[in-house]
DNA sequence: TATATTATAGATACATATAATCCATAATAG
DNA sequence: CTATTATGGATTATATGTATCTATAATATA
């Protein structure tokens, strides 16, 4: 139930780039100021322009630049990018074969604990972390 | 950011013996019907005994039965006696150091998830459990 | 008092997911 | 052309979660 080194290091990277929207970044740059590794961080920008998030250009002068305004770009899709569709337990999962599937008691209290969660990392933005430290 | 297997096995215990609030039920009893490997149900019964929510007796008739009423159980209690204390980002722990630490954009964000779920774990007992699946 | 039954305790093994590294390739600005 | 940058995928390492095993302590009851 915890948020991933990778998600950390992907919000952590748009917060950066949304505090200088027009310049393109290269890896590096980011690698080296948000202190992640750079071959992983090169897997986690893959999926963000996968996803349309990023905008990307190889070659001299390449890098990386936001595709959209940081108040466009909500939590949940980052998250989506990196983890995938947002899930809570597994059983919630249709093929996963489960003896309580039916009947399960837990379903409904995890699916509101969901639908909340949900909620918060939909209306949050990259905007709003950049808004939490002006520096 | 998934509910555990272990989680799950101990709200599915929980609930089970719930439905039978008198019975002293043995491990045996509850591995079966949960289909919950014995041994690995031996652990998370402790933890259930040392938190307080389950009393145990050793000995032929033996077994565990509920401390207090299923009404009386919130999630948020079998939550930390499984996984310790509700965290969801290790930043929020203040003994590992991060260079963000001091102007953390994300932890106020965070720290808003948190806070939501665990209302919801707070005010969800393993009697909302029973309820959802009467049989 | 002996025995069978049950929980307790901790060590160990196994599995899976996460994180990190490495190397080869493709694109492109200058 | 060449240096620079991203892309892609394979591989390794590490951590965490899950499961198993063995020995011990408590106790009801015969």
């Amino acid at each position: 139930m915890q948020v991933s080194r990778t998600l950390d290091y992907a919000v952590r990277s748009l917060t950066f780039m949304g505090r200088r929207p027009v310049d393109m970044l290269n890896m590096k740059e980011i690698s080296d100021s948000q202190h992640i590794p750079l071959n992983y961080l090169a897997k986690i920008m893959r999926r963000l322009v996968e996803r349309g998030i990023l905008k990307s250009m190889v070659g001299p002068e390449g890098g990386y630049i936001l595709r959209r305004q940081p108040q466009e770009i909500s939590l949940k899709e980052v998250y989506e990018a990196i983890e995938g569709e947002f899930r809570i337990i597994d059983c919630m999962d249709k093929d996963k074969i489960c003896i309580f599937h039916d009947q399960c008691p837990q379903l409904p209290v995890w699916d509101k604990l969901r639908v909340s969660m949900l909620n918060i990392l939909e209306s949050t933005s990259i905007y709003d972390m950049i808004k939490n430290t002006k520096q």
